[in-house]
DNA sequence: AATTATTTGAAACGATTGTTTCAATATATA
DNA sequence: TATATATTGAAACAATCGTTTCAAATAATT
């Protein structure tokens, strides 16, 4: 009985990612959302509540991306140790080509919204804590194998490596040279090995 | 003849610095400003230009209060080596009695405004050069002087320095464990040394 | 073909945005 | 004390904010 839904939801939600990604919530409108989705306001509206969860379901869907990128890095590794070096790697292609300078979506969310928003404060400290199991276990599995070093144990090292994640998102936002990009790297990963 | 400014326009600078450091920029108003400086809309305009001048202001005060930081550390310090560590533990208690999650105001404009204004980006670029000399400059004496390794050239040591920084300023967002803090500064320094 | 459920477009909502205007107020100098 | 200059407060500016309303349009089901 219902009409069907016109637009392609997945691509509606890139593009309202783009211009959340480059303006930040704050910054961007509904008329900019409307206008580059090509979606009428109601529409907008109807199919994601409001600006806020649309917002929301935009963080998601690139988190779920980055998470892909992590998973991929892992499969792709010969062990933990390398699998920590591709997937800060995995970001150089998206740091270097990002020729506006958004950065990394997630950190300007936590950046602007982190402290005035309690659902998204939640969300983010959900996707940290997500990260820093990710780093712990393959840094755990690392000392066990043998490829990280048992100076310090896993939790701190992955603090350490997260706070270094952190800092080359932040970094890339104006330096694109790769080849300090690919030094930071190195250097970053230096201390567990 | 003139009548003069009944406000004192450090303190009105300051409080306009807090709200704009609490709620960005997009998302603090002018009715925000007014409100908290107490001082009218006109007498705003009249006195500070314009919300953005305004807000480049604050961010300039902000900045000189950090280099004072930096400079308090410089002068203390025993060697480059042990001044770098300064610099991040001086951090410390900014992080740690932060109960809003606020951050660092100069990369919160970063990370909402460096791709959208380019009078904020030229001024984000300055500052990074100039931390990144302070940093190079303390790696080339503490090389010298033998406290830091030479394995690599102060240059590309600075970028990852200033990379573990920055990662420092995010990660002090919601890691109030001071513990953890000091392990992330000593894990971080300890690839110079 | 008629019915039913949903989406769509246009318009409007009140509230708030950053900024400007201007008369009233206040003060240091002459 | 009179004059000149600057600041102040209140009001208003047009524009835009996020959101709601509702009739017209649409398509799957009966």
């Amino acid at each position: 009985m219902p009409r069907i839904e016109e637009f392609d939801r997945e691509t509606v939600l890139l593009k309202a990612m783009n211009v959340f990604w480059d303006k930040g919530y704050n910054g961007t409108s509904m008329q900019d959302l409307a206008e580059v989705t090509g979606l009428n306001r109601s529409s907008i509206y109807n199919s994601f509540g409001s600006k806020l969860e649309l917002y929301q379901e935009t963080l998601k869907h690139y988190q779920k991306n980055g998470n892909a990128r992590f998973q991929k890095a892992l499969v792709r590794a010969e062990n933990p140790l390398h699998a920590i070096r591709l997937i800060f790697e995995s970001f150089l292609p998206e740091i270097i080509g990002d020729d506006r300078g958004k950065g990394c979506f997630s950190m300007n969310c936590k950046a602007e919204m982190g402290n005035q928003n309690q659902d998204l404060k939640k969300w983010l400290l959900d996707t940290q804590e997500n990260t820093l199991d990710v780093f712990q276990d393959l840094i755990a599995d690392g000392q066990e194998q043998g490829t990280i070093n048992k100076k310090q144990d896993s939790k701190t090292y992955a603090y350490y490596i997260f706070n270094a994640f952190q800092g080359f998102r932040m970094t890339g936002i104006f330096v694109k040279d790769k080849k300090i990009l690919q030094q930071i790297i190195n250097n970053s990963i230096q201390v567990i090995t």
